[in-house]
DNA sequence: CTGTTAGCGCCTTCAT
DNA sequence: ATGAAGGCGCTAACAG
């Protein structure tokens, strides 16, 4: 007894079984007033011994609306996605939708399918983390839905978007490195084809730029698409004999990955980092991660989206970018071991 | 122009752009060999043209199946059950079916509603991975639909799970504590009535009867809901005369909060947990994880899944458990400073 | 090769 | 207070 036929007990059903038609038991099931106390009880009866659930299916064929939205996430393993994908998750509720997920991967080119795939399910709108640099097939998908980019703007596309402040908080976090004295600060970036890249690298320069340094062409490493990648680079930076003093990397793959070379190497860097991630602050290290509320990423842009549904009719409003502020931490090390540390006053 | 009407441009519409019948598009979109190329191809045009996609709501009314499955996690922040989420996702993907996500936040009480919400919107089968002990609710939904439980046992009910090695991991963990000199071991649990919890509470328990050693039941503390909870425990511990020679952790989240516990003490003592986590190996502790493929875990709850749903029409299958292996990992310290380290020498 | 009919389960509209 | 008709967009089954 478990998964008959096509999808269980219909309205019909129901109807047929607490002697009423299928339109009485719709408009119990809508709370509607204009029905009999006895009416409703035995229809509830009915629907209990039935285990009857309404079929959304249908109902969003009538009422035109599916009661989903997408979201397209570039790597649901990286917890700043899975973070994203929670906030997202969490408005969505608090309005009535549900979420259907998809992971591209990274791959730009799994993209279109996962979205065309999605507004075939009739979700209402989407958020999308593109993996890619191109963006023409969100536009198709805008045809359909409304779309609300989230971690990256939109290129050539008229549309929402929330944002971290990448060049805000790059520039804060390597400002504290060279604060702190360090002028030869290594750069290790992620491809600078993709924003964030290219926003944390403007940041890292402009701090450079404001203290009248000039960065080391030799110490910027680019295109670091994962810790594997990132170690390599650091520790062929540290074999160097004019190894940096500091370094400063534009993700949290990109800090492990540096973190490991460097405990490889049994040396220690003072390092800062966007993104804090779990234990940051027990490794020792003089490290200054940017910080912000991955979730509320999520937050915003769903309800970016929903408050774009709601005004479906109507004049849809313009175009909005929000930001979410980030925050520079300083986690010390144990004891006033070296380097001025947060913690203490001094400095 | 963007999301007008209920859902944008029907086969209808395309249909009189090609001027042929709803039909034939229908066909054409099917793929079906008997339309002449030249149709085909006016169709072709007319569905470019309108950015028109198929109504893949309707599609399911009509055919008897969403093509969705459900997934309910209990923490989607924690990389343990992202990455079993990415694993129902990739074969999900791989069949043709998409993700419906609910997080439960660990609030068993709302985890009813998810299911029927995922229930309404026609999901073809369900995986859950429950949030508290009761699953009443779920013989509910399996009226409905096929669930497939994940991390956690039915209890009660008749259906297939996914499950890990938790007391063979726990007890393998703790015996190489053992092995390695330490009788004094500390556990520090999640609350017992979770599966998991009662499990590798045995284990730990079985690996001290093994070699005769009687666990000390002052160093066991359970129910510990979060890193905080464990860190606190660990630092009460810590500050006994009697304190404990090495700690076990049941999760991840446990074994963080007993690391940052053990950090702020300034102190060091040998820690097996389960769960392997980012960072582990550069810690500088003798740390023993149990490490296992949380991905697997959601690969094979989706196959279980959808086989169960290639045999809707016939004899349905008896259900079936499945176990993800587990396997000891052990993250040595920096240089030969002590233990048996699984690692080269140097580097 | 192509079109017509009918109905998936539900709900809006209009009767009664 | 309740029911009957019709159709949301699509596609099997049956014409032609």
């Amino acid at each position: 007894m478990s998964a008959r036929r096509g999808s269980g007990p219909t309205m019909h059903d129901v109807g047929r079984l607490a002697e009423v038609s299928a339109m009485t038991v719709s408009r119990v099931l809508k709370n509607d007033p204009g029905v009999s106390e006895s009416t409703r009880e035995r229809v509830f009866a009915a629907v209990d011994r039935l285990g009857y659930r309404r079929n959304q299916t249908a109902r969003s064929l009538r009422l035109g609306g599916s009661g989903m939205i997408g979201l397209v996430v570039t790597n649901l393993a990286n917890p700043f996605y899975s973070r994203l994908a929670l906030g997202v998750q969490e408005v969505a509720t608090e309005y009535g939708f549900r979420m259907l997920l998809s992971n591209s991967a990274e791959q730009a080119d799994r993209e279109p399918a996962l979205i065309d795939g999605l507004v075939d399910h009739q979700v209402e709108g989407l958020i999308v983390v593109p993996a890619g640099s191109r963006q023409q097939h969100l536009a198709g998908a805008m045809r359909h839905v409304p779309v609300v980019l989230a971690a990256r703007p939109p290129a050539g596309l008229d549309t929402d978007c929330v944002l971290v402040e990448d060049f805000h908080g790059a520039r804060e976090a390597t400002a504290c490195l060279l604060a702190d004295g360090h002028t030869r600060i290594a750069f290790l970036g992620n491809p600078p084809a993709l924003y964030t890249g290219a926003e944390r690298l403007r940041g890292f320069w402009a701090a450079h730029e404001e203290v009248g340094v000039e960065p080391d062409h030799d110490l910027i490493r680019q295109g670091l698409v994962d810790a594997a990648a990132a170690e390599r680079a650091t520790l062929d930076l540290l074999a160097r004999a004019d190894r940096p003093a500091a370094l400063f990397c534009t993700n949290n793959r990109i800090s492990q990955g540096a973190i490991r070379a460097l405990y490889k190497a049994g040396t220690t860097l003072p390092l800062a980092g966007f993104d804090d991630f779990d234990l940051a602050d027990v490794l020792g290290l003089p490290l200054t991660v940017v910080s912000y509320d991955a979730d509320e990423i999520g937050r915003q842009a769903a309800r970016l989206l929903i408050d774009r549904l709601a005004h479906h009719d109507g004049v849809p409003p313009a175009s909005r970018r929000v930001t979410v502020p980030t925050r520079v931490v300083r986690h010390g090390v144990p004891d006033g071991a070296d380097g001025p540390d947060g913690a203490t006053p001094e400095a």
